[in-house]
DNA sequence: TGTACATCAGTGAACGCGCGTTCACTGATGTAC
DNA sequence: TGTACATCAGTGAACGCGCGTTCACTGATGTAC
């Protein structure tokens, strides 16, 4: 039997880390995830983390690859309830707003954080994640669509959902909307709006 | 001649402090300012910030509202520069943009900070803010329009503009624009967006 | 005009906090013979 | 199969850091008489 690495003390510390920052980082928010915390959670002592990561940053970058990972995938499974490209479009938008009030602080961790130089697996992850985004523009331009109006529309459409959703996350919203019902209605203004980008592409059969 | 509080000792550090502190806030980020930055900055001791704030949130606070004053103030300067609603609605959203540019960190403290309960400076600023916003808006639709078309007029653009400025500020688009002239790129695109997020509105004469 | 007093902005020492990081160590597990 | 050894994940004490905040104080300024 090949020798596993997770079966030494903890178990798998490493992935135990992992998926309690994921935690952490909605309870918390990211300035909540400290070595120290994930190894208090854990009952593990403070220097055990340092064994995995070589420092916070380390570990704060894998976990923005892990929330953009997951991120993607939303994307692709609001994508798929439809066939065709621009109602997968308008879905692909309606799954990133929902993200965003599924899992703020996972958006603020991909979005907002300062990763000097991001270790190849951020980098390919967020790469991974705007890919989904432009592919579904281009899928819902056709295939007529010069490059300049992709890149355009690519812009406009995530510029949209984005604003939207920071907005929300950040709470810039909660004079402006009922009380009650407040996600309602984000919901129905967001999807309004989403449809509105969607009737402003060229028509395409 | 009636007493100045300013001239005591330092001369007016409250209002230095404030100074300062919006001058550390582009050069350091938001969690760069520490009440004891400040002092180092002024030359002062470092508890003396607490004689004109009462703690750090106390001073983070007044900061934001002034970055949201000095937000609305460019935002009026912007819409200035037209007369027609629809065309002082775009300068309105260029305005957005240009000052998310020049102020990233102000963009941040206003909409990024966790604020439990603002102090009545802030959360009037804020709302003003808000309000150009809206008359911009209203202005551009004409007196018809129904509410609940304004409403989802106000809410799009918004999101559109504070979008774009966000993804810039979070340097999310530095792999999608040219390494060289990004700014120039990233003014173009958020212009163009934002001339068809105005060719949307339902004209009016 | 001069003096005694009150005010209060700023001082500097001190406290406790949680943090990241380092270090020699321990002991459980896997491996070689 | 059994024993000696190597590996290395996790330990716990320790270090230094900057931070916010408190406190009795000092001394410059303004005011009252």
């Amino acid at each position: 039997m090949p020798r596993r690495k997770a079966d030494y003390h903890h178990g798998d510390l490493r992935r135990a880390l992992l998926a309690a920052g994921l935690e952490l980082l909605e309870q918390e928010g990211v300035a909540g995830i400290t070595t120290r915390a994930l190894a208090r959670k854990l009952g593990v002592s403070h220097a055990a983390p340092h064994r995995h990561f070589p420092d916070r940053a380390a570990l704060l970058s894998e976990l923005a690859a892990i929330a953009f990972e997951r991120f993607t995938a939303a994307l692709r499974t609001g994508m798929d309830k439809e066939t065709r490209p621009d109602r997968r479009l308008a879905q692909m938008g309606r799954a990133y707003i929902r993200f965003a009030i599924d899992r703020p602080a996972h958006l603020r961790l991909m979005f907002n954080q300062e990763f000097p130089s991001p270790p190849p697996r951020l980098q390919q992850a967020s790469q991974a994640a705007y890919e989904v985004l432009e592919e579904g523009v281009v899928a819902a331009l056709g295939p007529g669509a010069p490059g300049k109006r992709v890149e355009a529309e690519v812009f406009g459409s995530w510029a949209l959902v984005h604003g939207a959703a920071m907005l929300w996350i950040d709470g810039s919203l909660r004079h402006q909307l009922p009380p009650r019902g407040a996600r309602a209605a984000f919901l129905k203004l967001s999807d309004a709006s989403i449809e509105r980008m969607i009737e402003g592409l060229p028509k395409q059969r």
